[in-house]
DNA sequence: TAGTGGTCTAGACCACTCG
DNA sequence: GAGTGGTCTAGACCACTAA
């Protein structure tokens, strides 16, 4: 463990304890340095990762205070489904349900896609690609293995966003998930872009039951 | 902007843009610090940080990798109710369902409150808060503002679990947020810990058209 | 203006692991 | 054994802002 570890768990326990109150003054970098004996910079290295962790806030010259604890922010990663079945124990299926060119002033690819855990429909996905930003995507079939291998092996994203929300099985997706029509479905719907170029929207939907997002924090 | 970032944003770039491909080694940090012409701590701190956004592999040795983009990490907030309602321009509402303390090997306190929005039920709050590590809970009423605020103020959590799920509404849950039973719901489910000790567990229900988790990254 | 944090440097030592 | 990343130091300069 490192020294700045060490330290940094030191002002979190303190910070824990109310050592360190809310809203007040902590001691300067400096004196910090002489407490733990170590140099500057070893100090803003923790003083740092507690700010990354939004547990304190910094402004130069006023000091350092210890944040009221509102909102907790936390790491969130959605892997890619196949692992996430292959994860499970389960056998992964693929099924292409629809592949359509859609022109316009806007053309782009709409693929409707089934994935399967041991037989059991786990996620369908449904995504459009833009033809502008990704004209070689109308070249690829999708018929054997889902757009989100290819996308990840050929297309860079610079953002990502992401929505997670639950919602009622419309009549049309409830039948390709095998599912009664009203049946709850955990979506995650999100965005890429390269360079404020949208590349891809996408929803995956899971029957509630057999998916949920977890993260953990700290 | 410091160099530092400068130097993150053109590797980002590089990343992005394919020059550094993926599972290929990328120039060491002494030979970027000759092309940048900075202190090897400099490209050090920019990579740290590439490596803190999932973006690279390092390893003593053995070099620094560009990571297959699998899986794609972000930052997830999930903010107090009262303010995730207030931004919304609603007028924020409590009401304290059901209070009772459990005894036994574990005693605990169970809390049910609602949360309202414009008179609309917004958020349903199971909660559950150990009396061994939180005794000063069962002097609090909560009878005018959920057990959230009094928590945050009160007391520090080292780890937070959460998990986000669908589910259909339960009869009881149902009638309490003025749904059809069956209803789908957006579920938080949080767990917290002070140095590995349970505090308190709390489920979230919300009304899956009125809610949802959103996280942008990069 | 003085004190604080933010950054960068040059150098050093260590831990790890590949050949 | 040698090359890589991980860490720490002592010092420096700058940007910001409260007094």
């Amino acid at each position: 463990m490192a020294r700045h570890d060490e330290i940094r768990a030191e002002m979190m326990r303190r910070i824990n304890a109310g050592e360190w109150p809310v809203n007040r003054d902590i001691p300067s970098e400096v004196e910090l340095g002489v407490e733990f004996g170590v140099a500057r910079g070893t100090i803003q290295r923790a003083l740092s990762s507690l700010v990354a962790q939004g547990l304190i806030e910094r402004r130069r010259r006023a000091g350092s205070r210890v944040v009221p604890r509102t909102a907790h922010a936390s790491r969130l990663s959605i892997p890619l489904i196949r692992e996430e079945i292959e994860d499970r124990g389960f056998a992964y299926g693929y099924r292409l349900l629809d592949r359509a060119v859609v022109g316009g002033p806007v053309p782009h690819l709409r693929l409707c896609c089934l994935h399967i855990a041991d037989g059991q429909p786990f996620q369908l996905e449904r995504r459009v690609i833009s033809l502008t930003a990704l004209p070689q995507a109308e070249a690829q079939p999708f018929d054997m293995s889902g757009p989100n291998e290819w996308l990840v092996r050929e297309v860079p994203a610079s953002r990502v966003t992401t929505r997670i929300s639950a919602e009622a099985a419309d009549p049309d997706s409830a039948a390709m998930l095998a599912l009664p029509p009203g049946a709850p479905l955990l979506v995650v719907a999100r965005q890429t872009f390269l360079a404020d170029a949208p590349l891809t929207r996408v929803r995956l939907l899971h029957p509630a039951e057999s998916y949920a997002v977890t993260t953990e924090s700290f």
